[in-house]
DNA sequence: TGCGGTTATGTCGAAAATGACATACTCTAT
DNA sequence: ATAGAGTATGTCATTTTCGACATAACCGCA
């Protein structure tokens, strides 16, 4: 992951623990938050390869737009369970969500 | 997924949603519950492969012996998050995570 | 048989995630 | 430059998930 990024990652919300100084992830850390990018990145990537907007997939998954924004943006505040949710609605399966977790 | 497995998790509180009659999931209700399957028995397999207790994990990850005793009974109750959380405690790959998902 | 180590199940207050809403921003086309 | 579609961001009340605790059940083994 590159610095700059990571930098983002945490002006917009991500806290690191308590056992790590100013930008310094552990391993598990850094693995779960490195998921939940690519987790955003793979919806993003297959809404728009769908042409559906933001709104479409919210009421697809009965949900609301600025969630969807926020799953797309990495935003802290939804869970891998919601990007899972989200992907499984656009009609993704176990192989290419394998795909998206373990590319890059 | 057998029948008789499906019908084990109902009972046990899956409660499924409105289009869907006794037993009959829609195929992302199916594929969302199988992947929990998935992550809760890959995590109990790595546990035991690491001849780490309950106990053990939950100190690791700081959580309680009940919580991981559920995730591992793939109780309604813990999401997906917390598996994930678990599994990457346990030192798990991207890629093997990726495994765990798409195998079966 | 009863004991230790382990796992299962139920409950609860606290904490986190959710959908909804309001509103601001960014384009592109006219 | 304005409109309209799409996307981003902040807030909030409700719902869900959390760790913790108590307790029961299971399983060798002395």
């Amino acid at each position: 992951m590159r610095e700059s990024k990571r930098a983002k990652l945490v002006a917009k919300g991500w806290s690191v623990g308590d056992a790590s100084d100013f930008l310094g992830l552990s391993p598990e850390e850094e693995a779960y938050i490195e998921l939940r990018l690519k987790l955003a990145d793979g919806l993003k990537a297959r809404r728009q390869a769908k042409d559906m907007s933001q709104v479409g997939l919210a009421q697809a998954m009965k949900s609301s737009q600025s969630r969807v924004a926020k799953m797309e943006a990495g935003d802290p505040s939804v869970s891998i369970d919601l990007l899972v949710k989200s992907l499984l609605t656009l009609g993704i399966t176990h192989r290419q969500l394998a795909a998206i977790i373990s590319g890059r």
